[in-house]
DNA sequence: ACGCTATCGGAACACCCCGTCCGTTTAGCT
DNA sequence: AGCTAAACGGACGGGGTGTTCCGATAGCGT
């Protein structure tokens, strides 16, 4: 979807719209959806209106930027469901999908408060989440993911890895990890007692 | 603390002071810390002028807002400490300051920190951090915490409680408890299988 | 090489925010 | 009731945002 009709493009027109779009990803990567549109013209060394050209509103640009985020959590969803054991599969979709979007902070926002208009988005949204449900029910056949799990509350878990904030990607992708390995746990129909991911220095401003 | 100096001022300041702290409390539980001091003025039927005559900023604000429910957390930590149960305790501290934080979006984010000069509250802050420290402690002592939990887990919880987004107070404090619970059941050192809170519908907006 | 036109980007618009100034109101004491 | 100082609030300035206008620029077919 990165190449949908740039051959109808000027060559200096369709170079300006892929560094805006780079410059976006990494901006929303690492500030969220709340960066300024100037800045990320900035970014990509390019005036407003051409990057208002390209993507009519922010949203628009927000939702061109993750759709293919969107995609990467598809992919980890059927990996998940390809795996020949559906509680393994499902531990790893957890964990890969909070990694994904602890290393993207605007990711989170885009996924959970989709844009009134974002339909693609949302769409893709929801059949990554069918899927899950899919693998989630299967998990819960082997025995092995309690039976009171629900789809919502794999939103929950996304939306509270959402708001654990760090300092570093590093960090962040450590946290996600042990957060997941915790809530795994809680999830487990019948538990052992696996160790915990290294613990995760977290930024308390002005201690 | 909220009856500090309020003999000095004149009547109609204090019951100025006294609506203002009030809007304030209800528009930052409700929508965070991000409400424009105009929306508070205007909540406490107050013109803006008046409102930064009793606050000089609007972190000053904040911070008086928040000492109260800062004391809230606190004392909830402390009937944790107070329990003969060390496990029981701390499991009844995490679900309550979840759903105090749940309660209250703007506490999280004054919580976690945020402003450079709110030393009071950061004090607060750590003083309730080092207590918890202690109950863990214990409960680990018991060997009902798994032995591998490290505060900075605690803080991360309440991170990520206050990323869970919902439409109403109900449905905040319902999320807060079956989170809780996971997460808890996550970090049982022996566990067993209670059943958990029922499920949350959350907000997808749009669809 | 030329010119047509798609494309660019600085400046500008409308809006909202925080925090301040100053003329008006009002509490409270005599 | 009258006076004075304290308190009020509408209007202001400076800065930020998303978005648009229009004169300058530069790709590309001829």
């Amino acid at each position: 979807m990165t190449s949908r009709l740039t051959h109808s493009l000027r060559s200096d027109a369709q170079d300006n719209r892929e560094r805006i779009l780079a410059a976006a990803r990494t901006a929303f990567a690492e500030q969220g959806l709340d960066v300024a549109m100037r800045e990320i013209a900035r970014r990509a060394e390019v005036g407003p209106a051409t990057l208002y050209r390209h993507f009519p509103t922010k949203e628009a640009l927000v939702t061109d930027v993750f759709t293919e985020q969107m995609a990467a959590c598809t992919a980890i969803v059927d990996e998940g469901l390809a795996d020949p054991d559906p509680w393994r599969g499902f531990c790893r979709m957890i964990e890969r999908v909070c990694e994904l979007h602890a290393l993207d902070r605007g990711f989170t926002a885009a996924f959970v408060s989709a844009f009134p208009s974002a339909i693609d988005l949302a769409a893709d949204r929801e059949r990554a989440l069918g899927k899950a449900a899919e693998l989630a029910r299967r998990a819960k056949a082997g025995g092995k993911l309690r039976p009171d799990f629900v789809l919502d509350d794999l939103i929950m878990v996304l939306m509270a890895n959402g708001g654990i904030r760090t300092t570093s990607p590093a960090a962040a992708v450590a946290a996600s990890r042990r957060f997941a390995a915790l809530l795994i746990q809680g999830m487990r129909a019948e538990p052992a007692i696996p160790p915990l991911p290294p613990a995760v220095r977290l930024p308390l401003a002005a201690l």
